[in-house]
DNA sequence: GATGAAAGATGTATAAT
DNA sequence: ATTATACATCTTTCATC
C-alpha cells in the first residue's frame, strides 16, 4: 500500500466507474499497471465492493430510522449479529461499547413498515429493549473520507 | 420507474461496476437500451453516484463513533448541517427527530484523532452538547436493502 | 512492478423501427 | 422505448524491460 494506492483507493471512491485507463491518466501510470493494481486490492481485502448510490425515496424507501437495541444479559451478541443481518431492511449494523449493544439503520417505505420492523427486532432471542431514532433527513452519507490523505503514512500490511 | 428500472438499479447497488452488456444479459435487454436507461437514471437524482467500498482500517481509519448533537435553542440547524459538512471525518449526517438534533457518523485514525474531531464539533456555532458512542466493530454497512423488491409498486414519479 | 502492443469486449452516438 | 450499426475506447493478456 503505497500511496500510488491511495490515490486509486481516493479516486475510486469518489467514482467507483472510472475506467482503468482513466485512473491511469488521472496519477500517471499505464491501464494495465492500474489495472494490476486495482486487482491486488481487490483480493487482499482493502477494496470490498462497488456499490451505485440511489436516492433512497425514489426506491420507495422514504423512512429512515437509527435503532439502539439493549441486549438481555445472557445474550450471545453474535447470535442477535446474526438475525440482524438476516433483516432485509437493515441497512447498518454497529456493535458500539456504552448500554445499548448495537446500533442498526433501517430503512423502509412508510411508518407502519417501521412499526413492523421493530416487532421482528423485539422477537430477536436476546433483544431485551429497543430505543428509535426516527430520521428527518439524510443530510450526506457515506461521504468519501478523504482525512487519510493527510495523515501520517503508516506502513500497516502488505 | 418500471420494474426493468428497479432490477437494474439492484443489480448497480450489488456491483456498481457492472457493465452495460453484463447488465442487459443480466436482465434480457440490449446494452444500449440498458446504457439509455442507467442515463436517464442518473440524470433525474434516482442513482447518485458509484462508490468503491474500502476496508476502513486499510486505509487508517480504523475509529469509528456515532455521534448525537445537540443544538442551543438559538441555533438554526441549517447553519449546523453546513458546519458538519465541513469536517472531512464526518461520513454521514442524519437530521433527526428527539432531543438531539443530529447523528452523526466519525471515522479517523485514533482515539486522539477522536478527541481533536469532537472537540472541532463542539467549537461548531450553535452545537450545546455532544454524546458519543464508540463502535467496537462494524459488522454490516450500506447494504444493498432490497426490501423495496417485494413492495407494492407506487408509481411515485416519471 | 511497469510498459506497450494486440485482440476482443464494451462504450457511446446516430439513425431507424 | 428498443434495436441496429459503427467507430472510438477500454479491458485483459502477454512478452518485455
Amino acid at each position: 500500500m503505497d500511496i500510488v494506492d491511495r490515490r486509486i483507493i481516493a479516486a475510486l471512491r469518489e467514482n467507483g466507474r472510472a475506467t482503468y485507463a482513466e485512473l491511469g491518466r488521472q496519477i500517471g501510470l499505464s491501464a494495465s499497471a492500474v489495472h494490476e493494481r486495482v486487482g491486488k486490492l481487490e483480493a487482499t481485502g482493502v477494496i470490498t465492493g462497488y456499490h451505485a448510490v440511489v436516492n433512497p425515496s425514489s426506491v420507495g424507501l422514504g423512512v429512515t430510522a437509527l435503532i439502539g437495541i439493549h441486549s438481555t444479559d445472557v445474550a450471545d451478541d453474535e447470535d442477535v449479529a446474526a438475525a440482524l443481518a438476516q433483516l432485509p431492511e437493515v441497512e447498518s449494523c454497529y456493535r458500539v461499547a456504552g448500554d445499548e449493544s448495537f446500533v442498526v439503520k433501517v430503512r423502509v417505505a412508510t411508518v407502519d413498515d417501521l412499526e413492523h420492523t421493530l416487532g421482528g427486532l423485539r422477537r430477536i432471542g436476546g433483544v431485551a429493549r429497543t430505543r428509535t431514532t426516527l430520521v428527518l433527513s439524510t443530510r450526506f452519507e457515506g461521504r468519501p473520507n478523504t482525512s487519510e490523505a493527510d495523515a501520517e503514512v503508516n506502513g500497516d500490511d502488505e
